[in-house]
DNA sequence: CAGTGGTCTAGACCACACC
DNA sequence: GTGTGGTCTAGACCACTGA
């Protein structure tokens, strides 16, 4: 019968306040992908409330998809798993709608002076310095897209010194095993236009020719742009899907 | 070892039958958009379990979207909000990314037989008849799309009577309220190919022209296809917006 | 005021994983 | 066996709505 010790400081429900102390140990890497969380029972005695009220805090991790129940085992922090980034995000298919998997070259990284538009995207000072990263993604062989990616330099200074071997397909993972920072959503905007010099180079295009230009702000789970991407693909091999609800 | 079959004739937990029950009352109709449920107290009663149980089988309506808390009110049957139909399903938006309101004027609508292709598409036997519509959408009197729809003539017949006047600029309400049939979600394909002959007149090109491409499938609540769905546009109008998360 | 949903308690028994 | 999550009970008090 303490309920006075609910009382002040604590206009959220109980649950509430245990679910955000168990996302901030989640977020802050103090439980870790993999790691499993203390028992309902350990939750409910080590924070003073009913097993119910414990249970219902980690019913919203796992409604949010933050850790998994494994009955009998214990729960624990889902591992990011980037087996899915890719189906996540890259949202190009065959003619039949099913997925593809690209391959990446990468072509050039590179420190730049921010322009105007591009810093207001990523929400930082119009003279801030940028990676600029160029890649080409195929599909046996052939040239899909041509990408073109901006990035904070502050934020993701290491991926100026990982060796070329260590660039994979994706880039998504790499943003959180070098640099700490998760894509948690994104907003794509697909448009038509003239191909530039370079990117008509790498899809075997003339210069001017028209592409599918796809320009993407990805952003962390607080909700800071954390990439600006503008891709351009070939109208001839261009499909593109996805689920309205 | 006694197999310990509860003899339950349920395998499944009470929260869940109660849930389905519910929803199948939704779906069936006998609890309309905007009804209230019985009270929890009222559900668990006449159920015959705890307050608790029944609460958890209206949670997961809630979180599926069936119904609505009004805390001190009830729990009542959401409306399809056709106020946000359009923000929903149309994602044509002006260069700088805003939400596009267009007009649709009605070309034609009549009855032909089905191609296999599309009849498979709507789960449909291949020598159907269907229900086709013809449709330009403007804004500013600019043509942006052109648009070919089809739908089963035996579910959709009530369209073909309704007078010119009662077609407004958006068709899922009107499923809705002459047939019924409610548009719960849709998958968008976006490609991009030559115009034919009738597009390409409506949208100011000459046939043969690239124009981007949106084969739509829409679905009702319980995942059966309502709709097939062949827009098309002109590229250098085209901008298509969305969140991946 | 009575009725509703929102939170919370302090247990119970079951099913599953592992030793 | 013990310890875990999964389900369920039978209450309690609170906050909000509307008559």
């Amino acid at each position: 019968m303490q309920a006075n010790l609910q009382q002040d400081e604590s206009r959220s429900p109980r649950y509430y306040r245990i679910y955000q102390a168990l996302l901030s140990d989640i977020q802050q890497g103090s439980l870790k992908p993999g790691d499993v969380l203390p028992s309902e029972m350990h939750i409910a005695q080590s924070y003073g409330v009913a097993p119910g009220t414990a249970r219902k805090a980690i019913d919203m991790l796992v409604d949010r998809g933050w850790v998994e129940r494994q009955h009998g085992k214990g729960t624990f922090v889902r591992r990011a798993d980037f087996s899915h980034s890719l189906a996540r995000f890259f949202r190009l298919t065959d003619r039949e709608g099913v997925q593809l998997h690209p391959k990446s070259e990468l072509l050039d990284i590179r420190v730049v002076p921010g322009t105007t538009d591009i810093c207001r995207h990523l929400d930082l000072s119009d003279d801030s310095e940028l990676i600029e990263i160029e890649r080409v993604r195929r599909v046996d062989e052939m040239p899909l897209l041509h990408e073109i990616i901006y990035l904070s330099q502050v934020r993701f200074q290491a991926l100026l010194n990982l060796p070329p071997d260590a660039w994979g397909d994706l880039l998504y993972p790499l943003y959180e095993q070098v640099c700490g920072e998760v894509v948690f959503r994104a907003t794509d905007t697909l448009s038509a236009g003239p191909v530039p010099a370079s990117p008509a180079h790498h899809l075997g295009l003339s210069p001017g020719a028209q592409v599918i230009e796809i320009a993407r702000l990805a952003r962390g789970y607080d909700e800071r742009p954390l990439e600006w991407r503008l891709s351009r693909g070939r109208l001839d091999w261009f499909h593109y899907s996805f689920d309205i609800r």
